[in-house]
DNA sequence: CAGCATCCGGTTCGATACTG
DNA sequence: CAGTATCGAACCGGATGCTG
């Protein structure tokens, strides 16, 4: 799962070494790892995966999210470089939101989780179920 | 919970359907998906993934986790049926925490994830940087 | 050693109101 | 349409003290 396209990484600092790292907490990856996990940063980049879409489309599309959060979370993703906005100077005003190269990496692994979990999601809540029926008795 | 590796799994329940689900906040996935990409949530997965743990390793291993977090963290993730916990009855108290099958498999995305996010830390960093400096500019 | 109960500060979040 | 500003409420998360 070795990536060419954006790896611009140390020889030195490779595997053994980077895969402790984000368990330490001075380790910046880290903070990336906040944004792309946190609670509307994975379903954006989830719903970006099927397109661009503008603000008030991701709004309807990912239910729940406050224009304040959705706001929030698209500016963390675009500081990060994994999402690209694109401002239409028109009026009304068209703003567009689509995933950059690297955005597309990233939201590919976000997807196979969440996909997973999906596919999954019977058996998990099934086992969730009985683990509180296990705990009361 | 006897699914393949990978997340293609029913055709019937598959791409479409499920993948617009999430999106809806009244999807149970929502619930699961907090729980594994939480802030401490990722990183006890991706320990465990390395073997079985104690509590006190957990917490020297995962730096800046606080005990309150890391049983409640741990605690999720046993309800949802992804680590399992042993405990041995001796005096002082041993207890130990794996990963179960379905637990190895989300584990196995996160850390898709997570080493993503490393080997490509860099460039990440520079392009915030550089967008960074372009705000100001 | 493992971990729960409690307290409490800080951050997050959502609703509302307002701007270009 | 696409946001920002502001303000309480809720929740998160850390420190401490105590138990088996």
């Amino acid at each position: 799962m070795n990536n060419s396209a954006t790896a611009g990484t140390d020889p030195t600092l490779t595997d053994k070494f980077q895969r402790g790292n984000v368990l330490a907490n001075s380790c910046p990856s880290r903070g990336i790892l906040q944004d792309v996990t946190s609670r509307w940063g994975v379903l954006v980049l989830f719903a970006l995966l099927q397109g661009t879409h503008r603000f008030s489309e991701l709004r309807k599309t990912i239910t729940g999210v406050s224009e304040k959060m959705l706001s929030q979370t698209l500016h963390a993703l675009e500081a990060d470089g994994f999402v690209l906005r694109t401002a239409h100077p028109v009026i009304p005003p068209h703003v567009e939101y689509s995933l950059t190269s690297s955005g597309r990496e990233v939201a590919a692994r976000v997807e196979e989780l969440v996909n997973w979990i999906e596919v999954n999601i019977n058996p998990i809540l099934s086992a969730r179920d009985e683990y509180a029926a296990h705990k009361s008795a």
